[in-house]
DNA sequence: ATGGCGGCTCAAAGCCGA
């Protein structure tokens, strides 16, 4: 099974990207962050007529989730706990069943956090505690659950290009990468970083010619339980995607498991 | 990154992302 994790930055600006490498790869589970789209607008039945069930979480203007699973959904949550007052569009959380048993997936889009001197940052580290508090609960099920999404976080030095020019910003300093490692002290494991010990990007800056000089940094990420990574094959990340014609900034990244 | 790009929007210039 091919569960994959997307930021799109758009529905309707890359549809037709999302469209194509849904065909290219026919992957299971889909988890897509930055829809920018309300439920309403989400064109669902472009992804329907491809076999994907849809569940969407949107948002007007900015944020916003969605699920697109070949598997019926045998359950859905919308929105992290932890904060009735939060009204952005961050968080999905499904169960799809297999002969084995059910699969757990939540798709997230960690807040960003900049400029730290701003509400965003306590924003930001409230949100990745709540997190950490649903995971906990939801560990307590043993099942095969993957937390996967675009985190906002460079997990350590062979994560960026740059360590002294990313240091201190808010993905990549103490107080963000202290609950990231909570969360992998839960139990958590870091897919690609469990299989591939080398340099991979899954982001590049649309400014600044960071594309084509390679200064990337990795921000999206599968986390995986323990019953989850026992069946961990691969990850790829997908690169050329970034090189296609109006790309997002970001690529998808794709676990291969054995369930 | 003192934001150069790109997407979004009560549709022009301003907000947001990372």
């Amino acid at each position: 099974m091919q569960i994959a994790t997307w930021n799109i930055n758009g529905i309707k600006a890359r549809l037709p990207e999302v469209e194509y490498w849904l065909k290219e790869n026919k992957p299971d589970l889909v988890c897509l962050q930055e829809i920018k789209s309300i439920d309403e607008n989400f064109p669902r039945e472009v992804f329907e007529d491809l076999g994907y069930n849809v569940e969407t979480h949107g948002q007007k203007s900015f944020n916003g989730v969605a699920l697109l699973s070949l598997h019926p959904f045998e359950e859905v949550n919308r929105g992290l706990p932890g904060d009735e007052t939060d009204e952005q569009a961050r968080f999905i959380e499904c169960v799809i069943s297999r002969p084995a048993g059910p699969i757990r997936v939540a798709g997230i889009y960690l807040p960003n956090g900049n400029p730290v001197d701003t509400e965003k940052f306590p924003y930001k580290l409230g949100w990745m505690d709540r997190l950490i508090t649903w995971a906990k609960d939801r560990l307590l099920l043993e099942e095969p659950l993957i937390i996967t999404g675009d985190y906002n976080i460079i997990p350590e030095r062979l994560d960026t290009h740059d360590h002294d020019a990313w240091w201190g910003d808010a993905l990549y300093r103490p107080e963000s990468l202290e609950r990231f490692r909570t969360l992998q002290s839960l139990g958590m494991t870091d897919a690609l970083r469990a299989v591939n010990n080398k340099e991979a990007y899954t982001f590049w800056d649309f400014q600044a010619g960071a594309w084509r000089k390679n200064n990337g940094i990795r921000i999206d990420h599968l986390m995986c339980s323990p019953q989850a990574t026992d069946h961990l094959e691969s990850v790829e990340i997908h690169k050329d995607v970034r090189g296609r014609e109006k790309p997002s900034d970001h690529v998808p990244v794709v676990g291969h498991f054995s369930f």
